[in-house]
DNA sequence: GTCTATAGTCGGATAGAC
DNA sequence: GTCTATCCGACTATAGAC
């Protein structure tokens, strides 16, 4: 009986680069954690990927990829339904958070933290290739269905949801601990419906107009 | 006519360290960084503060306790003017917010970067020292003036709120790039109305209940 | 493709003169 | 209090054997 094959090299530090990303952030994840993690030879990753950046940027791809798919995909599902007329807000963002909070625990934690919370120049590259294109897509639809919102205050409310949204992703598990065990401990996801109505409720709210 | 008076080194080092930390984070920014940014030797950090991790607890306890203080002082004040009934939300959220948009740009990006968004130790024992005894006091007032909405769905929304606010913090500057110029560049904290509003809308909705 | 070995850099921290 | 000089560890990246 042969031994059970092990993931490539290049996958196993795909997977490796991927959990220590989302939990450390970049700047705090050395190689050699990588490297140690995946077992796998520290020149393998010069070697797979040209650098430290390329091992990040294929990391967001890797997982970027399909989830944007299956976000048009509901989206245009979505339209469909609603048959030319806007599709509800709550609908709108199902289809936004659903594919990336069904993609496992880590996957969103990693995006969330490379995309919203990072601020160096490799990560606005990585922000301007996997994610400016669906913001502008749904931003156009979140416009049409929020007719009674000037859309300068419909893209400033999308902020706050992105935001909220990443506070539940980096921080949800954190409420167990900081209410002394008063609020339950659960995974992220399992918070989205909370925050849909939340979200869906300050999208919807009488906007204030005047300056934007 | 004698040279005008430097503010003493240790000063000098605590401003340099505060812009330093909000624009690139802790891991990234380097003593030397700091050190040629406050035009002082790189030994003298060693001397006033003894390691980086309690330069940066000093530079956020200067900032952080007057913000606090200042906090509960409005807090009591709607409460009074409450006369023993709830105060309303969005007066909540403008004794919380107020204080540390005033404190001046800087300040607030560092808050938020530090307390929200880093996840090492030594913001646990930060966040645990400067921000924990605050939250729990306002918290205890949202639910107060939600009594329509569970406790534990009061601090999930607190949470979302938390999170909308360090996004516009971070890079409510970012919308004028995202939109091409179609949204105005504006301070963050001209944005606060639009927040408070967004985020009252949001905590004021109709609770899901069931398992929180 | 995978390893060892190492170059070359930069980091935080400290010793000791002044 | 402030400086120079330096230690020592960690890092990314690469060269070159196998």
């Amino acid at each position: 009986m042969p031994t059970p094959p092990l993931p490539p090299t290049k996958d196993r530090i795909l997977d490796a680069a991927e959990l220590l990303f989302a939990d450390h952030g970049f700047d705090a994840t050395s190689l050699r954690m990588i490297t140690a993690r995946a077992s796998v030879n520290l020149a393998a990753v010069n070697y797979h990927f040209q650098s430290k950046e390329a091992l990040l940027d294929a990391t967001i791809a890797r997982r970027a990829t399909p989830i944007n798919h299956r976000r048009l995909e509901l989206l245009a599902a979505f339209e469909a339904e609603a048959d030319g007329k806007p599709v509800a807000v709550e609908n709108l963002l199902d289809a936004f958070l659903r594919p990336i909070l069904e993609a496992g625990s880590m996957v969103p934690r990693l995006i969330v933290r490379m995309l919203y919370l990072e601020q160096k120049p490799v990560f606005k590259r990585i922000f301007e290739r996997h994610l400016q294109p669906i913001v502008q897509r749904f931003s156009e639809a979140f416009v049409r269905s929020l007719p009674h919102v000037p859309p300068n205050e419909v893209m400033l409310r999308l902020l706050f949801v992105m935001g909220a949204f990443a506070q539940m992703m980096s921080s949800a598990g954190a409420l167990h601990v900081i209410t002394e065990g008063r609020f339950p401990a659960l995974e992220p996801a399992r918070c989205a419906a909370y925050l849909i109505a939340f979200s869906a409720a300050g999208l919807k709210a009488p906007p204030l107009g005047s300056t934007l």
